[in-house]
DNA sequence: ACCTTCCACTAAACCGGTTTTCTAAACCGG
DNA sequence: CCGGTTTAGAAAACCGGTTTAGTGGAAGGT
């Protein structure tokens, strides 16, 4: 009664062909070190055996995994729905396989990225929106594992790199301000930065915020403290909270929104309350995934170069890793720019007297 | 001279604590068989050394990884660029978040898929695309891993998810068909399917070319054989494959297109070759992702339910990967269905005769 | 014929934990 | 005060490999 129907250890097919473990080992590492006969030998009773090494054994021995993390503080679920994201991990995948890495995607474990963090078996991380007020940051750092942050740049002693979101919410705005809209919507993502009031002043949606506003003050614009709504970032996100926003009488001539999923979604909840665009709204993304070129109208919107982040972080992840040296970490700071399409036009002369939904 | 800057092993903290490796081992797992002080004060002394259990090794014991692979033949940087991947992620990440598990990525490493699948870490895998004639399928499967298969269901042994392509692609010709459409042009994905001739009679797309097949034959249709053109899976992709096939001299009434992102590259080619659409030209895609619905005219498309494929398949997959027992495997099929948008419309009655671009 | 070198392979230590088995002391009822 | 049960922790085996440090025999040189 051997309940024994386990996977063949090295042992076995040592036993089986009459050698040491080491020379089942070598015919499988170093088959130089072994006569060429025994070597095919070994490997074909291992075969026969359906015997190969236990992946996790070897990587006790080897320092080393071979396999880049992918730090998100968000339900993965959340992450792959959001289109920056794929194009994020088309950059991180891109470089991360030209260097024979391969990618494991951590997320909260049981709540706690922390715990996430402790049971990977990566080399390092490259860590998307993490900010230094994250409530677990302490435990992720205490792994000592090497860490990239990527958007955010206030933990120094990480490379980092980020874009400058303040520059680009800053021409997007000025552009709005230019085609002379004065009532102006602002669709923020939502998330912890801006549920907590002033905590968390170094996220994205902080540094795009103080963007728009920068413009807006120094055009003379009064921002209402309710034209600054939160939406999921998504298109459905985006349509609710502009007919949210206009359910609560708010009649904007243009839509900040922090990025294009929103951007589209309240572009289709503008159209469905009859508006034309841009004739009645403007909107104005942020991002300029590979969709925004392609509604209707084309969305106007800041571009951000996603790819290029998600690579520079894997290539400065990688410095880390392989040199295990106390090397100084480096920050980036990539460029946006505006990009002018169709979905932006001049303000109606008038405040606009549409018929509600 | 000491080089020993390493990370703190469970010994040091042991005889920090002056206990054995034994104690600091429930310390952390089962803190219950010690005495509450001494749990405390070794895990006190276990962080002020900076120690965490190494995951690796703690992998070797506890005989799951809880992490799942996704299995994809082609590298991921073109994986996530499609954005059907995203949302079949979104599906997969779903699905096994919810049940505790962490997800890896695994292409091929150098070259080579069976290698990666051999070195990965992780439970079982959920291969996309994967079709019985791979040629490292043999290696792969001899790894023994617990497999589920998605959009192939040539190896029974395997549990797999399908969708009903063919139903899909023949009521996607019919809708053309019935618009009085006949001359057709079909992009396909380009692939080892296509390029390799007769081989691969089991892949997504020699389904929905059968399923287009079927009903223009039906219809009496002649489907010339360089009517039937391959393009890469994006938009840019479908851009370049209605160029070149319209630089043939092909002057289509309607496309159908087997992505989304091919439908809607070819969209956008017509469009800068002076055709209005759906005037002049029909444009059917495959898939139906949110971009779909977005774009200008909307995409007439086949729907499938691909969120829902990823969180089958993991669905599957648990059953092996948790009760090992020799379960049957399950073979799911899932419906798919035209959505009829703006992007397709009445044949034009004569032969257009548009200026060359 | 003797010493050295090389070859092909083995034994044992090691990677860093977990788990099983065992033991000494404390506890407990009668 | 004695035998039996807990309790708290230690010792050793184990997970499944890799790597280091040998080792015996054959070949090579003189």
């Amino acid at each position: 009664m051997q309940r024994r129907t386990q996977r063949p250890r090295i042992a076995d097919v040592a036993r089986e062909a009459g050698v040491s473990k080491t020379a089942v080992s070598f015919a499988f590492n170093s088959p130089e070190r072994l006569s060429a006969e025994t070597a095919v030998r070994i490997r074909g009773i291992a075969t026969s055996l359906g015997y190969r090494p236990h992946p996790v054994a070897r990587l006790l021995t080897q320092r080393q995994t071979m396999t880049l993390g992918v730090l998100t503080p968000q339900a993965l679920a959340v992450i792959f729905s959001n289109p920056f994201f794929a194009l994020f991990s088309e950059g991180v995948a891109n470089a991360a396989e030209d260097l024979g890495y391969e990618l494991h995607f951590i997320s909260p474990l049981h709540g706690s990225l922390a715990l996430a963090v402790g049971r990977a078996t990566v080399d390092g991380v490259v860590a998307i929106g993490l900010s230094g007020d994250h409530p677990e940051i302490q435990q992720i750092r205490a792994t000592g594992l090497p860490m990239v942050l990527v958007d955010s740049d206030d933990l120094p002693e990480h490379s980092s790199v980020v874009v400058d979101d303040e520059a680009g919410a800053r021409a997007a705005a000025e552009h709005l301000l230019e085609l002379g809209h004065r009532d102006i919507l602002i669709v923020a993502v939502e998330g912890p930065a801006l549920t907590t009031g002033e905590r968390g002043r170094t996220g994205v949606t902080e540094r795009r915020l103080r963007g728009y506003r920068t413009a807006l003050r120094a055009a003379g614009v009064e921002l209402g403290d309710d034209w600054v709504v939160a939406a999921r970032a998504s298109i459905d996100g985006g349509t609710a909270a502009f007919q949210d926003a206009w359910s609560r009488g708010l009649r904007p001539t243009a839509v900040l929104a922090m990025s294009d999923a929103i951007a589209i979604g309240a572009m289709r909840a503008a159209r469905e309350l009859g508006l034309s665009l841009p004739g009645d709204l403007s909107v104005v993304g942020f991002d300029d995934v590979d969709l925004a070129a392609h509604v209707d109208p084309p969305l106007t919107t800041v571009h951000q170069p996603i790819r290029q982040k998600g690579a520079d972080a894997v290539r400065l992840l990688l410095i880390e890793v392989e040199q295990r040296a106390a090397n100084q970490p480096e920050h980036l700071r990539l460029e946006t720019r505006l990009i002018v399409r169709g979905s932006t036009g001049p303000a109606p002369h008038q405040r606009q007297e549409v018929p509600a939904a």
